[in-house]
DNA sequence: GCGGAATTCAAACACTTGTTTAATATTATT
DNA sequence: AATAATATTAAACAAGTGTTTGAATTCCGC
């Protein structure tokens, strides 16, 4: 009994944070939380009121700090330089939070695959709340840091572009989270990794080298279809 | 009795395709599907062998269509004209087939999801084949194809921005799913529609849309980032 | 130390899942 | 038309699910 300060609370909490990562809000029983967690099976409905409750608590706790160090590191780099940045950097913030926050952590960069999986699932669990607090602060924080840096871009554009970046670092996210979860057992993931070097490094090489191309294709795009005026 | 020339077994895979598209795997019970096809319970182990076979058969059925229309289109569109295309009518080709063929059709473009569901999930049923003989062809044709348009560009260059494409088609297809699964129910989906107009529009113009940007962003870095060498 | 609230626990509940069984009906073959 | 193979059916099965119960235990203010 050295550090059981851990309250039964927690101790769920942290359990589910870990197996809904791995295996998916549908594929993880109540029994192996309790088991995972050493909490009777009781303890899941007695603290939280129910299973889904359980999961969403875990997300928002996970996304918040997600949020608002994706938000901080914005504002660092608005902020950092006398004069103002350009895309490039705005973009390599938001790719390299991103994929940080999600990746290089316990679950594995399973999360954002999770969330997707509960976001596009027709179950729809109170995830209004969820857009609007946690997605849409961050896309309007980097549509208008988007905007500021290279004024000639209309609210519409950005859109798309914002579009094409989210796209690629979720595609990015999808295929870490498949080489992780069924690591070297698969021949599938043999292929993908000869296909896909990348996914062979380990997750702070791979982290940067995802984020220096998205940043480099997407920049080159922007640049070259919304060019800057000159002033 | 007019046209009831439809086997039991093909009641069964008309009704799983549209069930599963809608609502996933796990979430269509063998009854729903019985009773969505007309037939008894124990006619899905009867025909074929347990939930998981029927979903194979389903997804092979109508992957290998969406494959050899892709590679159909790629031959159309390289040996089309005279001199050699550029990679813009390459992509646009890739993007298009890929939007049809997961977005207009009954499942209202859930396949992809369910597909996508299907690969990043730890089950792996013999998702190793479905990758080597549907995801890889259409891959490595598009990577030769552009590989012949623009020859500067290295096999791992190509990777990269195949990745970067894949990835965008994905979340428009993700964007279209989610607003066509809970329609208008949830003011989630009014948020998106404000935030993205297009996918306020017909299925065939969010294609079209949608194909012209990916197209427009995509050619766009790669002739930035390898612009053709002049001969 | 006592007493009352908060927590933990083993057991049971009500329900759904995919699958199987054995009998019946249909179809095809000789 | 009789027989063998195939197909369909209702009913039961075994296992798992999330949740609830009510008694036992721990905790904390007094």
């Amino acid at each position: 009994m050295s550090e059981e300060k851990h309250e039964t609370k927690e101790k769920l909490l942290d359990a589910a944070e870990s197996l809904f990562a791995c295996k998916g809000f549908e594929d993880v029983s109540i029994r192996e939380l309790a088991t995972e967690a050493n909490v009777n099976v009781a303890a899941v409905n007695y603290h939280f009121q129910g299973k889904e409750n359980l999961f969403h608590q875990v997300i928002m706790r996970r996304f918040v700090l997600q949020r608002d160090r994706t938000l901080e590191a914005l504002e660092t780099v608005l902020g950092s330089s006398e004069e103002k940045p350009g895309i490039a950097p705005v973009i390599h913030t938001l790719v390299e939070e991103y994929l940080k926050g999600t990746l290089s952590t316990p679950g594995g960069g399973s999360f954002m695959m999770l969330l997707a999986r509960e976001m596009h699932s027709p179950h729809s669990h109170s995830s209004s709340a969820f857009f609007k607090e946690m997605v849409m602060p961050v896309f309007r924080a980097y549509s208008t840091a988007l905007m500021d840096v290279r004024p000639c871009l209309k609210q519409d554009q950005i859109n798309w572009v914002m579009a094409s970046i989210i796209g690629q670092i979720h595609h990015f996210v999808a295929r870490w989270h498949k080489k992780t979860t069924f690591e070297e057992q698969s021949e599938e993931v043999q292929i993908m990794i000869k296909v896909f070097p990348a996914l062979g490094q380990p997750v702070e090489q791979y982290i940067e080298m995802v984020t220096d191309h998205i940043t480099a294709f997407s920049t080159a795009a922007i640049d070259s279809l919304y060019p800057e005026v000159p002033a």
